[in-house]
DNA sequence: AGCACGCCGACT
DNA sequence: GTCGGCGTGCTC
C-alpha cells in the first residue's frame, strides 16, 4: 500500500471536491485506469488521473484510503481523451470529475471487475465467431464534379472544414466517401459522425451500414441517450477498444473514448441541439473542433446554413488574422435535375384581418393536392390554442406554477403547461367567474389542422375518399416508434397535407412534397434574441429543402416555398428568395459586428434559481459586485451586465434570474470565469435561499 | 451529487 | 416509547 494515486470521482464543481482525490494502491496504475474507490460511506467509480501528488497529502497519509479494485480488463483511457476532458471542464466551468466520469457509460459505474470481465469475454467470443463478410458488390453513385472537387480538397488539406452544401447537394455522400478513404488508409482508423437528433441516427445508421457492409456488423455503432444502458456500454466498449470503425451519434458521442479517431463529421453543424442545455453545457460542435486538433483528426462541419460562428471563422479576411481558421468548401447545386424551390411571399397586410391561410396559398395548395402532390404546412406552436380566455371577466389559462399560459389541447380536452407539464381537463365554465363563454385565443398545429380540413372539405382523393390531413409534432409522436410510423405514412403517399412543427423540417426527405408553407414566421424577425433571424433562415431553408427531392416528380413541376408575412420585403426573405445564405450571413455578421455581439464578442451567463425573485437577484448582484472588484483590480476588460429575470421568469414554482458576462477577449472571459467560481462558491453560504446556480459559457439562448 | 448524522411530530 | 421528516456537512 505504498503508491499514492490521484483519482477523479464524479462530483459537481461546487461541491468543494473539484480536484482529484488521493488514494493508496499496492500496485502502480497508469493514468486513465478505471478504479473502484470508497468515497465516504459509498463505493464509486474513479479514474486514475495524471499529475503530481500534492505535498499536503504526505502528512495525511494515515487518512488516505486504498483503491478497492482496478477495472483492468478495460484498457486505460488515452492521454488525448483525458486532455479533452480537462479542457472541456475548464472551458465550461465544471469539475473534471463531473465531465470525465459523466462521459463514461452509466453502466460502468454498476459493474464489478468480475462482471465486467465476463461481459468482455462474451464480447470477445462473439467477435471471433463472426467471420468477416465478403466485400459486397454495391452500387455507389459516381461523385458529381462538385463532390469530386470537395473530396480532393479533403484529402489534400487538414482542415477544419466548413462544408457549405445546399440540401440535396449530396453532403452525406461526401461524408461517406471521405470516411471510406480514411478507413482504407489506416486499418485502425476510426470515424465519428455526429447528427443533431436521436431521430436522425437510425437513417444515418442504415445508410452507413449499407455502404460499409464489408467492415462487418460490429464495426458500426451508434451512441445516443435513447439507448438502453447495456447498449450504451457495448457501443462505448467497441469504440474504446477500436473494434468500432464508425461511431455514429448525437452530441454525447463527441465525449466518447475513440483512440484512433481520424475523422469527425458534424452534420447540420448549425443545429442548436449540439449545445447541451443542462448540467455541463458543452457544445459538441466546438468540442469536436478541439478534439480534432488534439487527436490530429480531420473535422468537417457540414450545413446548408452554417452557424454564423463557423461561417465567420471561414471568411477569407478576418482583421488581425493571417488566414481563416476554417477552410470553406461549397456545393451549391442539387444532385440530379431537382431544382431549388421558388419562394412565394404573401403580404398579410393585404389580406383580410385575421386570415390564417391566405387565398393565394390555399389555391396553390389545392392545385398541388389535385395533382396528387403533397403539401407541408409549418407552424411553430403545438396544441390547439396557446391560451384559453374568458370573454366576460378576462380570465386567461395561466399556469399556477409558471409564468406562462397553459395550452389548450383539443384532442384530449386538456390544458397543459408546456414548461412544467401540469395537465388538467378543460373547465366547462370560467374558473374565475363561472361564465360559460370561454374561448380559444391564437392557433396551434391542432387548430390549423382542423381549419385546413374545413377549408378543403370539398376536395376528395381520386378514390372518392376525403383528403388525408396529418399532423406531426411532439404530441402526435409521443409513443415509441410513432414518428417513424407517421413519417412512413407520408412517404407512402397516404397523406395529402401534413401540418407540423419544426421537427418535420429536420432531415426527413419527403419525396412527393412540392409545396412547403410557413404560416406565421414573423415572430423571429424582430425578436429580442439576436440569434432568432439566424434560426429562422436555417429553418425555412431546411424546410424548403424538404420539398421536391424526387427528381422524377419535379422535372416539370417547380417546387415552392410559401411564406405568409407582414414584412414581405424584409432582407431575410430577399436572401431566402435568392437562396443566398452567404448574403444573409454577411448582412447578419455586419449587424453583429456593429452591435458587438458574438462571434465578435464572447459571452457567458450566470443563472440563479431560487424560491423568490429577490433571492435570485440578491445572489446575482452580490456576484456582480465581487466580480467587478476583481476585474477592476486586474484591469481586465470584461463586462458584467445587471441581472434580469429570465424570459420565462418562473417554472414549476422556481424563480429564475440571469446575468450576462461579455468580453472581446475569450481569454479574459475564461480567466474571469475561473476566478469567479471561487467567489460564487463562497457566496452560496450567504445566500441559502438560492436553490442552484450555474454558468453557461457560449450560451445560445439569452 | 450521495449519504449519514441529527434533532422534532404521528404511529404500532 | 419508535419510524421518519429533510436541514447541515463531509467525502481522499
Amino acid at each position: 500500500m505504498q503508491h499514492k494515486l490521484l483519482v477523479l470521482v464524479s462530483t459537481p464543481a461546487y461541491s468543494r471536491l473539484n480536484g482529484p482525490l488521493v488514494y493508496l494502491s499496492d500496485q502502480t496504475l497508469p493514468p486513465g485506469t478505471l478504479v473502484r474507490v470508497p468515497l465516504g460511506a459509498r463505493e464509486t467509480l474513479g479514474l486514475v488521473w495524471p499529475g503530481d501528488i500534492p505535498a499536503s497529502a504526505a502528512e495525511e497519509a494515515t487518512k488516505l484510503r486504498p483503491v478497492l479494485e482496478a477495472l483492468d480488463h478495460i484498457g486505460p483511457l488515452t492521454a488525448h481523451w483525458m486532455e479533452l476532458m480537462g479542457f472541456a471542464a475548464a472551458y465550461y466551468q465544471r469539475s473534471v470529475g463531473e465531465f470525465a466520469l459523466g462521459s463514461l457509460p452509466p453502466q460502468l459505474r454498476d459493474l464489478s471487475n468480475l462482471q465486467l470481465e465476463r461481459k468482455l469475454n462474451k464480447r470477445a467470443k462473439r467477435a471471433s465467431n463472426t467471420e468477416a463478410p465478403a466485400p459486397a458488390n454495391l452500387q455507389v453513385p459516381a461523385p458529381t464534379p462538385e463532390q469530386a472537387l470537395v473530396l480532393q480538397r479533403l484529402s489534400a488539406e487538414q482542415g477544419p472544414f466548413v462544408l457549405h452544401g445546399n440540401t440535396g447537394s449530396g453532403k452525406t455522400e461526401v461524408y461517406l466517401r471521405r470516411a471510406a478513404e480514411v478507413l482504407a488508409q489506416d486499418a485502425q482508423a476510426q470515424v465519428l459522425m455526429l447528427v443533431p437528433e436521436i431521430n436522425l441516427t437510425p437513417q444515418l445508421e442504415d445508410r452507413v451500414r449499407q455502404r460499409f457492409t464489408h467492415l462487418g456488423d460490429d464495426a458500426i455503432v451508434s451512441m445516443h441517450s435513447g439507448m438502453t444502458p447495456a447498449q450504451r456500454l457495448n457501443s462505448w466498449l467497441s469504440a474504446h477498444t477500436g473494434q468500432a470503425r464508425l461511431v455514429l451519434g448525437t452530441r454525447l458521442a463527441v465525449l466518447s473514448s475513440i483512440p484512433h479517431l481520424k475523422l469527425i463529421v458534424v452534420d447540420e453543424e448549425h443545429d442548436p441541439s449540439y449545445k447541451q442545455q443542462e448540467g455541463a453545457r458543452y457544445s459538441a460542435r466546438d468540442l469536436a473542433v478541439y478534439r480534432g486538433q488534439l487527436q490530429h483528426a480531420q473535422v468537417i462541419l457540414g450545413s446548408a446554413t452554417p452557424s454564423l460562428e463557423s461561417w465567420h471563422h471561414s471568411r477569407a479576411a478576418i482583421a488581425g488574422e493571417a488566414a481563416p481558421r476554417y477552410i470553406r468548401l461549397s456545393m451549391p447545386s442539387r444532385v440530379g435535375s431537382a431544382s431549388l424551390p421558388q419562394l412565394r411571399r404573401v403580404d398579410m397586410g393585404q389580406q383580410p384581418r385575421k386570415t390564417l391561410v391566405s387565398a393565394p396559398l390555399l389555391a396553390a395548395m389545392r392545385e398541388r393536392i389535385t395533382r396528387r402532390e403533397q403539401v407541408l404546412v409549418l407552424l411553430n406552436r403545438r396544441g390547439y390554442a396557446p391560451v384559453l380566455h374568458c370573454h366576460a371577466c378576462g380570465w386567461k389559462s395561466e399556469c399556477p406554477h409558471c409564468s406562462a399560459y397553459r395550452v389548450f389541447h383539443k384532442s384530449d380536452r386538456s390544458l397543459r403547461c408546456h414548461h412544467c407539464s401540469l395537465t388538467q381537463s378543460v373547465p366547462r365554465a370560467c374558473p374565475a367567474c363561472g361564465n360559460q363563454d370561454i374561448g380559444a385565443l391564437g392557433h396551434g398545429t391542432e387548430r390549423i389542422e382542423e381549419h385546413l380540413a374545413e377549408l378543403l372539405q370539398d376536395m376528395q382523393r381520386p378514390d372518392g375518399l376525403p383528403l388525408r390531413i396529418a399532423r406531426i409534432d411532439a404530441d402526435s409522436t409521443r409513443g415509441k416508434g410513432e414518428l417513424v410510423r407517421q413519417l412512413a405514412e407520408v412517404h407512402d403517399g397516404d397523406v395529402d397535407l401534413l401540418v407540423g412543427t419544426q421537427m418535420v423540417a429536420k432531415g426527413h426527405d419527403f419525396r412527393r412534397v412540392t409545396l412547403v408553407a410557413a404560416l406565421n414566421p414573423d415572430g423571429a424577425l424582430f425578436s429580442a434574441d439576436f440569434r432568432a433571424p439566424e434560426r429562422l433562415f436555417a429553418l425555412l431553408l431546411q424546410a424548403a429543402g424538404r420539398a421536391g427531392r424526387d427528381a422524377a416528380l419535379t422535372r416539370d413541376q417547380a417546387c415552392e416555398m410559401w411564406v405568409q408575412t407582414f414584412h414581405p420585403t424584409h432582407p431575410l426573405f430577399e436572401s431566402l428568395k435568392q437562396h443566398d445564405f452567404a448574403g444573409f450571413a454577411e448582412q447578419q455578421l455586419t449587424e453583429r459586428q456593429q452591435a458587438g455581439l458574438p462571434p465578435f464578442s464572447f459571452q457567458a451567463l450566470l443563472r440563479a434559481e431560487a424560491r423568490t425573485q429577490e433571492a435570485a437577484h440578491g445572489f446575482l448582484n452580490a456576484a456582480k459586485l465581487s466580480g467587478e472588484d476583481w476585474l477592476q483590480a486586474q484591469s481586465m476588460a470584461v463586462t458584467v451586465y445587471p441581472a434580469v429575470p429570465m424570459s420565462l421568469q418562473r417554472v414549476a414554482d422556481v424563480e429564475r434570474s440571469q446575468m450576462l458576462v461579455e468580453s472581446h477577449s475569450r481569454r479574459a472571459l475564461q480567466m474571469f470565469l475561473s476566478h469567479w467560481q471561487q467567489d460564487l462558491q463562497d457566496l452560496r453560504s450567504q445566500h441559502k435561499a438560492v436553490i442552484r446556480w450555474a454558468i453557461d459559457v457560449d450560451p445560445l439562448v439569452i
